[in-house]
RNA sequence: GGCCCCGUGGUCAAGCGGUCAAGACACCACCCUUUCACGGUGGUAACAUGGGUUCGAUUCCCGUCGGGGUCACCA
C-alpha cells in the first residue's frame, strides 16, 4: 500500500523546530517510499488563530524544501484541506452523531462552573477528569434540549473498566487502564470539532497510513484508538517522535529562546542547516553521516531508526554545522549572503574587487554571517588598541622589537608601489630575508599595526593590499607613535 | 499526585549477549601557518543504580533513583 503521511499544523504563529522536525520526518517517510505527503491546516480553534500564520507555514515548508503533494494551496482528491472549511459540510457533527448512535458518545450540557468544580490541584498542577454527569440524560431529553437551542458539547463515552492499548512503531505496545481515559470533548459548543476528533476523522478520510506526531500526544493516543475502533476504521501506524528539549531538558518553548525556523534563519542559520540539524535530533543514518542534504535524507531515511529518547537542541553544534555549509558553498552564493554584512561594516570601501576578496577571506572562518562585521570592521577604520598586542611569545616580539621593526620597515614600504598581495608579499619576504629576520617577527607587528586586532581573517600582506599604500603607511606610523616612537 | 515514556561522555549519537564501548560538537595539546581560522594528529571524558537471567551483560527481566510528558470547549 502506498504510504500517505501528513503534516497538520495549527496556524497559531511561527513554526517551531519541533514541529518542523515532525513535518520533516513525515515528509521523509513518505518520500523515501514514493508515498504522498499532505498538508492539512487544523484551524479548529478560532480563538488561537493568528492572522498570517498559514502563510508562515507555507513559507517555512517551502524554504525547508518540504514540498507537499496535496494541500489547501494546491488541492487534491480528498479536500478541502482546511478544517474550518470542512466544518461547513457538517461532516464532523455527522460522525459524532454516529458515535452517539453507537453509544460511544453523548451530549453534555455541563456549565463551565460545574466543570471548574471538577478540577483539582495536584502538585500545583490543575487536573480534571469529567465525571460522566450528562451520560445519564435520556437520549430524547438531550435531543430536545439541543433542539431548543441549549448549548452543548459532544463527549466521547469511554468505559471505566478494562484497558485499551495501541501499538507505536517506535515504542511498541502501550496499554493503559480505561479508567485513565477522560471523556474528551469531540464537538465543542461552537460546533467545531476538537483537534483530537477532527484529527482522527480527517486522517481516516484522507487515507493517512502513518501518523507522525510529537511524543506529547502519546498519552491521548488510546482515546484515538477507541475512536477508530468505534467507527470500525483501520488504525494507522503511529510514529511518536521524541521531544526536542532546551538545555534544561524541558520541552522547547518560546521561553527557551528563538527556536522557530523563522528566528533561526533570521539569525543567519541556513534553511538547509536547520533541516539537516533537526533531522539528526532523534535520528541517525546507518553510516553515521552528518552533513546531509534533503535528498540525501530522503534516500536513507529509515523511520525505524528514530530514537525514543529526547534530544537537547544544541546551538553550538548547529553553529558548527552552519559553518560547514557556509564553507562548502559556492563563493558566489556566499558572497551574496555576506555582502550586506560586509558593506554595512565597511562603508568606506566601495571597490567591488576588494569587497569580493574580503568575502573570500571570511568564508572559511565564519559560522554565522552576523559575525562578519566585527571581524572586518578594522578595514574601515583602525580601532583603538592595546600596545600589548604587539607582544607574542612565539614570534618573539614585544613592544620594543615591534617599534624598531616598524620604523625600519617604513622607508621600505614607502619605496614600494605595488601593493597587490603577491607582489608585496614577495618584496617583504625579500626584505625580511635580507635583514635576517623570521617571518613572524616582522609580519606579526605589521599586522597589528595595520589592523589593531589580535585576530584578523587574513595576513598582513592581504591587509596591505586592501588598505592600499597610503592608508597602510598612515596606520604603521600610528603604530610607531603608539609604541612611543613618535 | 495518577498514568505513560525515557536513562551510553557536557551535548548529539553508534551499539541491538562476547567491542580496547564508534563517530560528531565542545574542550585541551601538538603540527601546519605571515595572526586567527581552516586542515592534520593526539588527548580528557560515558553505559544512573541494585538485584536477577546467562559461561558472559551497556545490551534481556524486575526494583530503585533521576529526568521528561500528559491529565482543557489548546493543539
Amino acid at each position: 500500500m502506498k504510504i500517505r503521511t501528513r503534516y497538520a499544523p495549527s496556524p497559531t504563529g511561527k513554526m517551531h523546530v519541533g514541529n518542523l522536525r515532525t513535518a520533516l520526518y513525515a515528509y521523509l517517510i513518505a518520500r523515501h517510499e514514493d508515498g504522498d505527503f499532505l498538508l492539512r491546516i487544523e484551524d479548529t480553534d478560532q480563538e488561537r488563530f493568528v492572522e498570517g500564520a498559514t502563510e508562515i507555514i507555507y513559507r517555512t515548508m517551502k524554504q525547508a524544501g518540504l514540498v507537499h503533494d496535496e494541500g489547501p494551496d494546491i488541492g487534491g482528491p480528498v479536500g478541502p484541506y482546511v478544517q474550518s472549511e470542512r466544518v461547513k459540510s457538517g461532516l464532523y457533527l455527522d460522525y459524532a452523531r454516529q458515535l452517539i448512535d453507537r453509544g460511544e458518545a453523548y451530549y453534555c450540557f455541563c456549565s463551565q462552573e460545574r466543570l471548574d468544580g471538577l478540577k483539582q490541584v495536584i502538585d500545583g498542577k490543575e487536573v480534571m477528569m469529567y465525571d460522566k454527569h450528562c451520560l445519564s440524560i435520556p437520549r430524547e431529553e438531550a435531543e430536545a434540549r439541543v433542539r431548543a437551542g441549549e448549548p452543548y458539547v459532544i463527549r466521547q463515552n469511554n468505559p471505566k473498566e478494562g484497558s485499551t492499548s495501541f501499538t507505536d512503531v517506535l515504542y511498541g505496545e502501550i496499554e493503559v487502564d480505561n479508567s485513565e481515559l477522560d471523556d474528551m470533548i469531540l464537538i465543542k459548543s461552537d460546533g467545531y470539532p476538537t483537534y483530537n476528533f477532527a484529527n482522527v476523522v480527517d486522517d481516516h478520510l484522507m487515507g493517512i497510513t502513518h501518523v507522525v506526531r510529537g511524543n506529547e500526544y502519546i498519552s491521548s493516543t488510546p482515546k484515538y484508538n477507541r475512536l477508530y475502533q468505534a467507527f470500525g476504521w483501520e488504525v494507522p501506524q503511529y510514529i511518536h517522535c521524541p521531544l526536542i528539549t532546551d538545555s534544561e531538558h524541558k520541552k522547547l518553548s518560546k521561553r527557551s529562546g528563538d527556536t522557530s525556523f523563522e528566528d533561526l534563519v533570521e539569525h543567519g542559520y541556513l534553511p538547509e542547516t536547520v533541516v539537516n540539524f533537526v533531522a539528526l535530533l532523534g535520528w541517525s543514518p546507518e553510516d553515521n553521516r552528518e552533513i546531509m542534504s534533503l535528498t540525501d535524507l530522503v534516500d536513507c531515511f529509515d523511520y525505524h531508526r528514530i530514537s525514543r529518547s529526547p534530544a537537547v537542541f544544541d546551538y553550538q553544534k548547529l553553529s558548527w554545522m552552519n559553518g560547514e555549509y557556509l564553507k562548502a558553498m559556492e563563493p558566489e552564493r556566499f558572497a551574496e549572503i555576506a555582502m550586506p554584512f560586509i558593506k554595512k561594516a565597511l562603508p568606506s570601501i566601495t571597490d567591488a574587487d576588494a569587497l569580493k576578496k574580503i568575502a573570500l577571506m571570511v568564508q572559511s572562518r565564519v559560522e554565522l554571517p552576523q559575525q562578519i562585521p566585527d571581524m572586518i570592521a578594522f578595514f574601515d577604520h583602525l580601532p583603538d588598541y592595546d600596545p600589548a598586542l604587539y607582544c607574542h611569545k612565539k614570534m618573539k616580539t614585544d613592544e620594543a622589537t615591534s617599534l624598531s621593526v616598524l620604523k625600519e620597515l617604513l622607508p621600505f614600504l614607502e619605496r614600494e608601489d605595488d601593493y597587490t598581495n603577491d607582489a608585496i608579499y614577495q618584496a617583504l619576504s625579500g626584505w625580511i630575508g635580507e635583514h635576517g629576520y623570521k617571518n613572524g617577527y616582522v609580519l606579526w607587528p605589521l599586522r597589528i599595526a595595520l589592523s589593531g586586532m589580535a585576530t584578523t581573517p587574513c595576513g598582513a600582506t592581504e591587509i596591505l593590499e586592501i588598505l592600499g599604500k597610503e592608508e597602510s603607511l598612515s596606520r604603521i606610523r600610528k603604530g610607531v607613535a603608539l609604541l612611543g616612537g613618535s
